[in-house]
DNA sequence: GGTATAGTCAACCAAATGGTTGACGATCCC
DNA sequence: GGGATCGTCAACCATTTGGTTGACTATACC
């Protein structure tokens, strides 16, 4: 039974897949976009792709020939939850927040 | 040069160091007492103690044959600062959360 | 149809990971 | 001193990881 934390932490402790996530915060990405920049093979980002998309970190659409990324944030939420748990780092933690949020949003449904 | 966030998020990626973690928020522990709800060998934790030490989630302190282990959770803050920049989780990101912690700090130095 | 482009797949490889066991050094206790 | 406990070290092992290259499929273009 391997967690989601696993799949999203190990995926997140490699640095071209950080890199690759920070790119596709600024827009979605074709792969051969996406690989552009680095010094190694289409196949290898490929892979680094794939494995973003199994931890959910990312979504992969095929339109044409072109496989278009998109970054999918919400995967890092679970782990986020989790490290906080661990974060006394601010005089004000989750709960703060999570009080703030409701004062800041209303009714905001979901 | 690896990235302080390479250590710290592979470091998280295992089961077992996450477990010692949550364990370790509940008081200090000596390696034995650590290692004994496992089903594995001392050794096996006395490493995953050394790796999660090497990205600085722990410390560890000898006192007479004991070694005590002490949770280190500001080790997490960078992982979580880096999570953040994705978080549009909610519809309140970071702004907002920092406007909030300044209303709410007042003048906290630092 | 023919050719270029986008991307994956399969086989392979070196290095890192996560575990084992057995020997060992240090400390505590009698 | 002698024996038990605490913990690490070293050697070893199987599996996973992160990369390569070459062949291949599918789409686009002329």
């Amino acid at each position: 039974m391997t967690s989601d934390l696993d799949t999203v932490f190990s995926a997140l402790a490699d640095p071209t897949r950080r890199r690759i996530l920070t790119m596709l915060l600024e827009d979605d990405m074709a792969v051969t976009d996406v690989a552009e920049p680095f010094e190694m093979s289409l196949a290898a980002i490929s892979k680094h792709l794939t494995i973003l998309a199994g931890a959910g970190l990312i979504s992969q659409e095929k339109r044409g020939r072109v496989k278009w990324c998109k970054l999918e944030p919400d995967a890092l939420k679970g782990a986020s939850v989790w490290m906080q748990g661990f974060g006394q780092f601010e005089p004000v933690n989750l709960d703060a927040f999570e009080a703030f949020l409701a004062q800041e949003l209303g009714e905001s449904p979901d």
